[in-house]
DNA sequence: TGTACATCAGTGAACGCGCGTTCACTGATGTAC
DNA sequence: TGTACATCAGTGAACGCGCGTTCACTGATGTAC
């Protein structure tokens, strides 16, 4: 076994992290701690401080590569033009993604406690959110990207919202009907003129 | 002083009640602890289950109180029609009301930690907001509420995670703009056809 | 009206537990000679 | 090539602390006679 090699403690923080970022979209930021986390990744809680210097450090690192998947492996795979917004939009609003909080959104499952945390976390959410908007606005106006900036930031303001609802509410039936609503929602706002930002 | 009366300790129970909501929109509810909620009320720990049965108990009924005045404070003094809905854009997206979390929207303080709450958290929480978009649909469609309920619920959506998604973000301008942005949004969405439930 | 007693809102210390963090130690691996 | 030693990922117990919860007690108020 390979163990004395910087590749094996990069692959370890690797899992770490994302085993992290799982744990933290299902029981909240305060809701995890540190030897949960640590035995995720099948560690124990003392070789933490090995790899991370607080689990404030930790949660941005997972915050920043909880964005960086969400934006390789959902948004950039989409196709380009406003086809990839619908491709995203109706995939953000299914039941699966809904239901599958762990492996869901982390703007959808960590957005009130970010707004809470501290600047190093909320910083790692901004980049990550600004990569994300980036290629929505790319989609939305190929022409002129960042006209459409705006009108991306809300957009995904308005998808984590319309998610958490329907996570929240006990009224399953009323929960999926919301989903759908938000998908005729979400593709009404991507149809609609967008007035450039300077106007 | 009147002490052992009925009143009084009603009295107290509301006084807890309110300025735990408050802690508990500031600072999560994982985020709060008992001393400090108690502590808060002006009152210490040990008398906390004299009042309720357990934590959860507490944090159902301040969700729930906290739904209840943002309808009477906030929806119900709206005017009715479309002009009490564009006030209520209007004070919701306010930098002010952004930048109050204390005395803010419940459902942007609260909702993804709401939807991992039990379920006696989540039923006080989906009945707050189906009086909430009740009174929406009322002004959406005076001549048939019914069939705009499900539009008031994706508003509703639609409000908490733009805010969030603006208390979130480090960059104060962004997070400006992305509230004039969402007063546009809101209001295009208040104007937009809305088809009946059943189509 | 005055006094003895019952009531009960509220106190504050304690329970076991898990938190974030620290640290002495282990033992498999890599390196030097 | 074989052996002694250095390295270091990982262990597991412990630190002080705050958590949710329990409980014996206090003392001001209300009630009975």
């Amino acid at each position: 076994m390979v163990r004395y090699t910087r590749e094996h403690k990069r692959e370890t923080r690797q899992r770490i992290i994302a085993t992290a970022g799982r744990r933290l979209k299902r029981d909240g930021i305060d809701g995890s701690g540190i030897s949960t986390l640590m035995k995720d990744a099948g560690l124990t809680n003392g070789t933490f401080y090995a790899y991370f210097a607080s689990k404030d450090e930790l949660v941005a690192t997972a915050v920043a590569d909880q964005m960086r998947a969400q934006h390789a492996n959902i948004v950039a795979r989409a196709a380009p033009g406003r086809a990839g917004l619908e491709q995203i939009v109706r995939w953000y609003f299914s039941p699966e993604q809904r239901d599958s909080i762990e492996d869901g959104c982390p703007n959808a499952a960590l957005l009130d406690e970010i707004a809470r945390s501290t600047d190093p976390t909320r910083q790692a959410y901004t980049d990550g959110a600004l990569v994300l908007i980036d290629a929505f606005a790319a989609r939305l106006a190929p022409h002129d990207p960042p006209s459409a900036r705006l009108k991306a930031l809300s957009f995904l303001g308005m998808l984590a919202g319309t998610l958490q609802l329907s996570r929240a509410l006990t009224d399953r039936q009323l929960a999926d009907q919301l989903l759908e609503q938000g998908i005729r929602n979400a593709l009404a706002l991507l149809d609609a003129d967008h007035p450039t930002h300077t106007a």
